[in-house]
DNA sequence: TAAAAATTCAACCGTTTGGTTAAAATGTTT
DNA sequence: AAACATTTTAACCAAACGGTTGAATTTTTA
């Protein structure tokens, strides 16, 4: 019962965590997750409830993995310079890894966030403690120079998610304008984290 | 005729802007634009079709006013380091006095921009190719180190797209836990521009 | 194998939604 | 004043939507 159960409570969840990221809440209609799923709508309202249960626990689930993981890493090095670039890195590879936490997380800031629950905002809160003490802990240090931590998060994130979910509509210009097609707009999730951590690391150091 | 149908037009379109800004396109629903804007239903379709055009309407109006004002600042100024000032600056103060540039934006991006018409795409390629320009043309003079524009690009504009639509969610945080309050977070347009000048210049100086 | 849990089936319901329509009323131009 | 364009009114429609139900069926557990 509960292998099963959750077995199926999971399917649904990741079938939902697709199609809420392709279509937005408002988009996505539960017949299609139930469809997509492989399953009786009724069984979706057995298992899991309404949309907007479902929704919450697709939220949990991406950006509670997502930011867990990058704190987890952050965690486990020691000078506030591995420290970001543990961040950066972790943050690219994991949400580009379970491919759906850039849209839901640009999509729900886009739209103020109303339908956070606490739980994520406090999720979020974490994201940007982990980076800004530790960029706090570099400028007393001495290491960094005196910068405003949040705008430096803000550059990380916006950064990382745009780049991850404007892939796209890069290859549609660059089909359009191949003439202007350049291999360096289309890097791995490793590798753009080494750039994005480059450019941060210069803007901060001493 | 001209005139006031041009009023009424723009009005609708103007309302129909704030309100899929607020809850995107499949969460705006056309009665309620109606409704704000004042008109009955049957003049929107009269003057303007049906929802698909209206936000169509919206998008050439919010990206190419945003885009076209910082294409033009760009031009204004002739040496790399004024204008990525002006790129940011204006970006900044552009598509934060339009209100609601940042979250259409956002939300098509993170739509894969399927809803996006090709004259939206250009636009943004315009937008991509101001900055990278002028960042290449930085290197070549030897003002700037070796960076790839693209990924200044990412975060500039990430940065900025973020730091405005998260605003909601920032005052929730703030509120939540008013012990880390921290009134770094809450800069205006002009100021947030300055901070992240700051540090892409530091990023990409030689 | 019997009880319990999970899933399917398929019809159904009330509401909302995008969109249309025709006639009447109101403005505007010339 | 005559002709034209615009806007309102308000009812209407078909389709889609979220959600429910209850009986039947399958699967799991003990």
């Amino acid at each position: 019962m509960d292998r099963k159960t959750g077995r199926t409570a999971e399917k649904i969840i990741k079938i939902a965590t697709e199609i809420f990221a392709e279509q937005g809440y408002d988009g996505a209609k539960v017949d299609a997750i139930a469809k997509r799923a492989k399953v009786n709508k009724a069984t979706l309202y057995y298992q899991i409830g309404d949309k907007a249960a479902l929704y919450s626990a697709v939220l949990d689930r991406v950006l509670g993995q997502t930011i867990d993981d990058v704190c987890h890493a952050v965690m486990a090095v020691d000078d506030p310079e591995s420290k970001i670039q543990a961040f950066i890195h972790t943050l690219s590879v994991s949400s580009h890894a379970m491919n759906y936490t850039a849209p839901i997380f640009l999509r729900e800031v886009a739209s103020g966030g109303g339908n956070l629950p606490d739980s994520a905002v406090a999720h979020m809160g974490k994201l940007l403690g982990a980076l800004t003490t530790t960029i706090q802990q570099g400028i007393d240090a001495g290491l960094f120079r005196k910068v405003n931590p949040f705008f430096v998060h803000m550059m990380v994130l916006g950064g990382i998610l745009l780049y991850q979910t404007n892939e796209p509509i890069r290859r549609r210009n660059a089909a359009a304008n191949p003439e202007i097609y350049n291999p360096d707009y289309f890097l791995t999730s490793d590798e753009s984290a080494e750039q994005i951590f480059d450019l941060v690391l210069a803007a901060i150091r001493r």
